[in-house]
DNA sequence: GCGTCCGTAGGAAGCGCTTTCATGTGATGA
DNA sequence: TCATCACATGAAAGCGCTTCCTACGGACGC
């Protein structure tokens, strides 16, 4: 079934079901039925590769993330793959996760896509140079800005300044940020928008490196709460180690939101359902993928051509493992 | 940069690029390293649409989630993506969820592929008696076995049935199980088991129609626990209900395992945080992706030609919400 | 020493589509 | 009435690759 059967029931020739098809050039109402009629008769669909090749193009973007695992991600893609198919085009994903090479695997993905969008630490900035200097549109999200490459990120300042100020009003004194600030500058704004927001109140948290998942926060957060100077809030890098660090706190007969406040970010599907409930920040993870889409788009139809850097809001949500709320 | 750079920079047909790059036929060693070199040296891929084009191949494999939300498909989509990179193919996502026309997504995307995963009630069983008469291997996942298509789902009946019998070890007398059994062969079978567990200590459960989110199982679970005849146990047909079903019952002042037992199915993260933790029942999400694209390369691959139908089995997690163990 | 065969390599024909270029048609103006 | 032109259409040339078919040597057997 190819764009030949159709030519030959029509009774025209390949251009002209091409051009019916795709409206790249005028064809008389006439053949336009003739041809539109043949096609839903043999139930023609042009084939991808074909198309694909003489257009030069793939109609699909690709989307690379270092793992799947997480309401993160999948928040993510869903916004992504949405928008991306609202768009027109096909999605790819890849995982780097586990990957022995995950520099090839992209650049591979690179070669059937139009575009691709790069969540966090997948692959070195050189990579993205590259990728941009072959002329292939790439948008990074929730990582810095790098070469041409746009960017879209959710903005952690204000809110973690908020989420200082809130401990503080708590009357809390000895804040341990659990996390990994130098890993990704993600966490390290988190980081600084806390210790500043503390810092007005005159408190000076400490950084405790911690690995971003709940057993870590478990072990970290008992290693804490039973040492000497036993902090009375630990702000957790995101909720999964805020999770562990709640068991944690358990474990040891401390109550929290009363002994200890605790705080993730994130805000995932189990910080409203752990007790006490997580005081968190909510990101706007569907909005992030479905403005990577946009904005890589818009790179691939040429519609821009200079790089453009998004920042979205989050909330501080508060909820009672900070401390308790009239 | 194509085949034809590199054969003439290695000073050899286009054929024995091919040839030489893929293993296709037997090339002498000396060419095949002056071949190897010419890559190298000029950093060449061979093109995917050209590949696809000429081979009939698209080394990539499609997946299609009615809609990506919640931990329970983002793990089925990393277990798939793993396995399917591992096999040397790329994995092309669509949701249907909120499209105007799923069918038409799909045909489009059978269309770029060498095979298909379709999850849960995605598409009409005609569409996929369609794409299998097509000549198109599709596996689908936690549905009935349709037409050629291979299968491969988690089996909950004895699952079910230990959750059933274990309700009735707590002493429930008068138990509601929260779901659509008509409107998912899945959910149907865990009713079924609960049935069973419950039917061997003389205890008839009974159905209340609900939704598959949070809000409708704390909407109806709300609504149950008002009633005359309040029931002892909410048996949830996934863990969004029960968590909601938690709420509700936290709302009337009623203790979640010491007045009204309640559980989940699925064990999604938020039910381990849960305070009772929820007695659920876990699912091998990742193993089921995993699992479903082997079984589709098999397929693809020719290495087999009759239907597989696989079944994993899964565990009853007991947690508090159904009642407190000594 | 000559015919045969195998291993190796190149030419060329597609794969299904888009697009350029050339052609034919009827309508228009002089 | 004839040249001109816009419009519609078809033929054909790719797009980059795989693979069939053919051809060329050199090694082998007689």
């Amino acid at each position: 079934m190819t764009i030949y059967d159709v030519a030959a029931r029509a009774g025209v020739g390949i251009a002209t079901v091409s051009r019916a098809l795709r409206g790249s050039a005028p064809v008389a109402d006439a053949t336009r039925a003739k041809v539109l009629a043949a096609v839903e008769e043999l139930g023609f669909r042009p084939s991808h590769a074909g198309t694909s090749l003489a257009a030069r193009t793939h109609a699909a973007n690709g989307i690379v993330f270092p793992d799947l695992s997480g309401p993160y991600y999948a928040e993510v893609l869903l916004g992504y793959e949405e928008t991306a198919s609202r768009l027109g085009r096909s999605v790819l994903v890849l995982a780097t996760h586990g990957r022995d090479d995950p520099v090839s695997s992209v650049r591979d993905l690179a070669l059937r896509v139009d575009g691709l969008v790069l969540l966090g630490r997948t692959v070195p900035d050189h990579v993205i140079e590259e990728l941009t200097a072959f002329g292939l549109p790439v948008v990074v999200v929730a990582r810095p800005e790098v070469g041409a490459a746009d960017s879209v990120r959710a903005d952690g300042l204000s809110a973690a300044r908020a989420l200082g100020e809130h401990l503080a009003g708590h009357g809390v004194r000895r804040v341990a940020f659990l996390g990994a600030p130098e890993e990704s500058p993600d966490v390290a704004e988190r980081w600084r928008g806390v210790r500043e927001g503390l810092g007005k109140h005159g408190i000076e948290p400490t950084v405790t490196p911690c690995l971003f998942d709940e057993a870590s926060g478990t072990r970290v957060a008992a290693w804490l709460l039973a040492g000497e100077e036993r902090p009375d809030a630990l702000v957790c890098a995101n909720d999964e180690i805020a999770l562990g660090a709640i068991l944690a706190a358990e474990e040891v007969g401390l109550r929290v939101g009363v002994d200890v406040a605790i705080t993730g970010w994130d805000d995932v599907m189990a910080a409203r359902h752990a007790r006490p409930a997580l005081t968190t920040v909510r990101q706007p993870m569907r909005t992030l993928g479905a403005l990577a889409a946009e904005v890589l788009d818009q790179r691939i139809t040429g519609h821009r051509t200079t790089p453009r850097h998004e920042s979205l809001a989050t909330d501080l949500v508060v909820r009672d493992s900070c401390g308790t709320h009239p």
